[in-house]
DNA sequence: AGAGTTTTCTACGGTACGTAGAAGTCAGTC
DNA sequence: GACTGACTTCTACGTACCGTAGAAAACTCT
C-alpha cells in the first residue's frame, strides 16, 4: 500500500530535494517551473495547478503517511515523513519481502548491480 | 508499470510455485484450495471463482508481460515468463533506479536487513 | 465586520482491477 | 457435415485510486 501516482510522485520529489517545510502556494509555483523545463528531458509536464489540487494531493500523502503538515502555522507547512532514500530503501524491503525465497532474489539482484553499486555494497558490508 | 492486484498476484504465485504450465481451470480449482484454507492466515479467501475471471486476469498477466501462453494447445496453458525470483530481483532495481541517489538508497537499504541476508550478500560480493 | 487568503468538502473523468455473463470459436461425435 | 460440449473472447459493471478543481467554509488582518 505504498503506490504512488505522477503528480503524488512529483510532489514527492520536491519535499524530498528541498530539505525544509513547504507550503502548497509553494510546491504549486515549483511545480510549474519544473513543467516549464520543456528541453525535451520531459518529466511532468503540463500547465499551472491550482492549489486545491496541491492540497488534495498533499492531504492524500499525509494519509498514507509520506508528508507531514505543521497545522500551527497558518499557510500549513508541508514536509516529507522520512528521506527518500530511507523511503526508498524501506520500499526495496517492502518487494524482497514479498518473496519467499529471498536468498534467491538477493542473488538475482546481485547479479544485475553495477560494478559501482557493488562496491558501494562491499563497503558497507565489510566491516563485520 | 508493474505493480499487480490482488488476484493477479495470487495468480502469479500459484505460476511461480507449480513449475509447469497450467491451463485456467487448473489454476481456477487452485484458487478455490487456496481460499479454502481458512486457517487464519488469511491469504486471498473468497468462493470460487469463474473461469472467465482467470482468463482475464490471464489475459491482463500477458499483456503485462508476465505470462506466456500457448495458444498451440486446445486449453491453452499460461506460464510465468520469468521466475519469481527474477521478477522480485528487477523490481527492486526498479525501486532503486527510482531515486537519484543509490548509494545513499543502499546504505538505508543494507542498515536494515537481517544477519542471514547480509551473511548471503557477503557471499555474493565476496569473489571479486 | 469585511476582504483576502487558506483550507476543507464535494465531485467528475480516467484508469486499473475483480468479477462474470454473453457470444463466438473449436474439436470431436453421430 | 451438422451438433454438442469445452474453451476463449468480448463486453460490461462496481469499486477504488488518482488528477483535477470549483464551491463552501474557516481563518486572519485591518
Amino acid at each position: 500500500m505504498a503506490s504512488l501516482g505522477e503528480l503524488e510522485r512529483a510532489v514527492m520529489d520536491l519535499l524530498w530535494a528541498g530539505q525544509q517545510a513547504a507550503t502548497a502556494n509553494t510546491l504549486r509555483d515549483l511545480l510549474a517551473q519544473d513543467s516549464a523545463a520543456s528541453d525535451g528531458t520531459a518529466g511532468h509536464q503540463g500547465k499551472d495547478l491550482a492549489v486545491t489540487t496541491v492540497l488534495t494531493v498533499l492531504s492524500r500523502l499525509e494519509k498514507k503517511g509520506l508528508v507531514e503538515r505543521e497545522r500551527g502555522t497558518r499557510p500549513h507547512r508541508y514536509q516529507a515523513v522520512s528521506s527518500r532514500a530511507d523511503h526508498t530503501a524501506e520500499l526495496m524491503h517492502e518487494v524482497l519481502g514479498s518473496a519467499p525465497d529471498r536468498e534467491a532474489v538477493l542473488a538475482r539482484f546481485i547479479g544485475s548491480v553495477t560494478e559501482s553499486e557493488a562496491a558501494t555494497l562491499r563497503k558497507l558490508l565489510g566491516y563485520n
